[in-house]
DNA sequence: CGTGCTTTTGAAAATCATCAAGTATAGTGG
DNA sequence: CCACTATACTTGATGATTTTCAAAAGCACG
């Protein structure tokens, strides 16, 4: 079920996600600006929020949780383009239809706005047209370093390469601390989503794990933790060094 | 070799690439600041003009000719991420680096902008970022549907989606006439370069593309032209009907 | 403590890659 | 203008990674 309240439960000044997110280009003093076209929504796991080929209403904030971004083919072949947790901006499109689906992982808090209205407040202020630009570069970044994942890379490295950006994603929040990175990598999305997000399969995707428990590179206590033993070979597997 | 002129060898009021290019965004009586900044440059076919790794001083527009846009691993595996024509604009990126290298297919024209220098341009042109954002945001788009094509699509799906790209990539520029789409389609780049586009190899680009002509969905008269002989077939291997 | 789901593991099959010639095509110089 | 070379493309045979099919093992939840 998605739970809706039409002003945010919480202050935009308040809010935990505005660090991370375009919100924080709005200054204090002009938030209750933005405060006022955001709707504040509650998704249970598991729900489709947005789907793909809608007309595209809205645009969307992840305050919490973590969702993942996929296209689908007639037969039911899937590619998730990507996982949207806090902080990430949605519905960033031209066309008047959404390009793709989203799907919470775990229950998310989202501001929902109104695309119109959105857009007209950007009008007046160019700061956050800024930082929207910003984050579809670094989107668009993310995206090429994905096609040559998926284009070029073995099963191995995609796997190697999928647990050093969780490994590296997860320092960005909490410790940013030079070479050091996080050594347990929490997994919120299922092995089907990971060969989904990889262009594997299922079987691939545990095989490969499996292989890489056998060669002490990481343990894997449950099948959503994944301890990372040794970081640099796995990273050098994913820049395709061997 | 690349050919320099300080001022573009034709004011850009003048400029073939304006209506196709982020360019437009400016009025015509403000177009001489842009002017101001633009160097011209002449990049013969072959030439690498983004070295990916290197320091990101420029933004590029395409005025003339054709680029591949692409990454590498270390041991030479490349992945193409997409073709730049006539008025595509490169280099966004926050990064300070090149996210990804440039190599011109033929004789190409790009204009050249000190990045600090556009993006104080930027400032002063809010229509102008605002089109960039919509520049990045179908790119974003594109981007999307082409790791659906290399995670999850056939050889065959995947060389049926790159020739329906191209026939309506063609019929964009010249004539936008409804459904009817261009049957002659001209590739200006070789099969290896299909190749790292599709995340496939030079064989089996050539033998789908054979394949397809025996099975009368096109004609190859020479290697760079390839004539659409069923577009309904190949739009729904494409689309994943098949 | 079943029941249903996810994950793992195994064996067989298939698509695509690799290796290896052979054939066009274009560009060069005699 | 024509041989000659280099490069691009095609075609064939073989091989390997990954998928598919199948079943067993964990795990969570009622």
């Amino acid at each position: 079920m998605i739970v809706e309240s039409v002003r945010p439960s919480e202050p935009c000044s308040a809010c935990d996600a505005r660090s991370f997110s375009v919100c924080n280009a709005i200054e204090l003093r002009d938030l209750d600006r933005l405060a006022a076209l955001a709707v504040s929504l509650t998704v249970e796991a598991g729900r489709t929020f947005i789907e793909e080929g809608d007309p595209a209403e809205c645009f969307f904030n992840v305050t919490g949780g973590t969702a993942k971004l996929f296209k689908l083919l007639p037969d039911g072949r899937r590619q998730i383009t990507g996982f949207a947790s806090t902080g990430t901006f949605l519905g960033l499109a031209v066309s008047s239809t959404y390009a793709f689906g989203a799907e919470a992982l775990d229950a998310m808090r989202i501001c929902r706005f109104s695309r119109p209205k959105l857009r007209a407040l950007l009008d007046d202020f160019p700061a956050m047209e800024k930082r929207l630009l910003e984050v579809a570069s670094n989107e668009l970044v993310a995206a090429q370093e994905q096609m040559l994942l998926l284009g070029r890379k073995t099963a191995r490295e995609r796997l190697a390469s999928f647990l050093v950006n969780r490994a590296a994603c997860l320092s960005n929040g909490a410790c940013v601390c030079g070479t050091r990175v996080a050594e347990k990598v929490t997994l919120p999305m299922t092995r089907s989503d990971i060969a989904d997000y990889l262009g594997l399969t299922i079987e691939t995707v545990s095989r490969t794990l499996t292989r890489f428990k056998s060669e002490h590179l990481i343990d894997v206590p449950s099948a959503s933790e994944i301890i990372i033993r040794d970081y640099a070979a796995l990273q050098g597997l994913a820049t395709g060094l061997n």
